[in-house]
DNA sequence: CTTATATATCGAAATAGCTGGATATGGATG
DNA sequence: CATCCATATCCAGCTATTTCGATATATAAG
């Protein structure tokens, strides 16, 4: 078993007793965080943040209509070109658009049904919360 | 119709041509994001930024197994006590987790199934993106 | 080759968010 | 009331992100 701290064990131990059960669950715990890999939380964390920012979430709302260039996304979210482009960046590298060039055109689409899937799910958790 | 900035219609209107086709359009894509609540988008974005971070996906993972006290998640996730406290206050804010007072205890478990739902989805997400 | 246009990238300032030690709060116990 | 312990809050330093003007790149057209 991997280095579990007997700062933790010790502090579970006040808190149940028994110094064999605290030892045990202590361990329990470590390895539901231990089996997660590092990367694939990095990159679910990434999805999540590039969906955390009004100005996106505007974005991929226009996307549920279709496809549309830089300069109509600019326009339907009221923000500078450059502002406009870095946001699609980020909605491009975390995989929740994809971009397709067309001449002088870069023109963005939703990736997956997934995307409509989660934007469908905050909107019930939302009116859970309220 | 609200102010649809001039400089947005003759940005369109060199896109497409005709003047007229261009004011329609400007007006369609603004009316997309006009029609959206900025504080409803505030909401949402929360619960995103909420899980947008690694350690914060991790207790969600932690409280997938049941509820758990402050101290079982602090050594779960091998963090200090206040930091512990200050990820679980943003996960409780988004409404992503619920509070239990148990004596001194404070127990934290998942609110929703949709909590999961949206877990599940990154993760087809990120497959598909790889 | 020059110009015009659409988009991406850069850079710097402002803001927001994370971290962890120190301190405060509040229940439990003697 | 004094003490212990679990948790929350505060604070300061640090890092990451957002913003937008300026500049660079790339394509189309004359």
């Amino acid at each position: 078993m991997a280095c579990v701290p007997k700062e933790a064990v010790s502090r579970m131990t006040r808190l149940i007793g028994d110094a064999d059960k605290a030892e045990c669950k202590v361990n329990k715990l470590r390895s539901i965080t231990s089996k997660l890999d590092e990367k694939d939380i990095e990159v679910e964390a990434e999805v999540f943040k590039a969906m955390a920012d009004p100005c996106r979430l505007k974005i991929l709302s226009l996307l549920r209509e279709g496809e549309l260039c830089v300069c109509e996304i600019m326009i339907g979210v009221d923000r500078p070109q450059s502002s406009t482009s870095h946001h699609l960046s980020i909605l491009k590298d975390a995989g929740l658009i994809k971009e397709r060039k067309d001449g002088r055109w870069s023109r963005y689409r939703l990736s997956e049904g997934a995307v409509i899937e989660m934007l469908n799910l905050v909107k019930l958790m939302k009116e859970a919360k309220v």
